[in-house]
DNA sequence: CTGTGACTTTCAGTCCGTC
DNA sequence: GGACGGACTGAAAGTCACA
């Protein structure tokens, strides 16, 4: 057994739970609040809150905006 | 001059066109047409084709239903 | 086989408040 | 500061007919 996650050692994360993971990381490197976060991406604090709960299926316009708000590139907050 | 591509060296493409280029060119690498992909990531047929026109801003799920149809991890849709 | 506008249903995204 | 619930609005999902 690799690992507890299953059986399977290929078991894919699915896309939300990188991007979450990601969001968190970065936000936090920067000693950014969720508040303080949305209010860099014209996004409402809430919305951060679900995103980084997975709670939320994100669309590509306000994934960017996450992204360039984080000095990231769009696909960046996708990598595991 | 740093490179010859236009005028602006910094012009940030939209995710959208780099997700659109990517799922053309992914999809006829593979022989594909937009009903075959469409069929491969259970999504219709006008969807695939509206994606792939930018005519429509995708939602994180149906991303990653696209990228695993086509092989690739969620990520590698969005990488210039 | 593909592009496109239009349409209905579902849910992303906002805003309120409470713990 | 962050998790979470409810209610609302606008936009994404999903489909179709026709070019």
């Amino acid at each position: 057994m690799v690992s507890s996650t299953g059986g399977h050692s290929k078991k894919r994360i699915s896309a939300r739970a990188v991007l979450a993971t990601n969001v968190v990381s970065l936000r936090r490197e920067k000693g950014w609040s969720q508040e303080a976060l949305a209010f860099e991406c014209g996004l409402h604090r809430t919305f951060v809150a679900h995103v980084e709960r997975q709670a939320r299926n994100i669309a590509l316009d306000n994934l960017e905006k996450l992204a360039f708000a984080l000095g990231v590139e769009p696909f960046e907050l996708l990598r595991p």
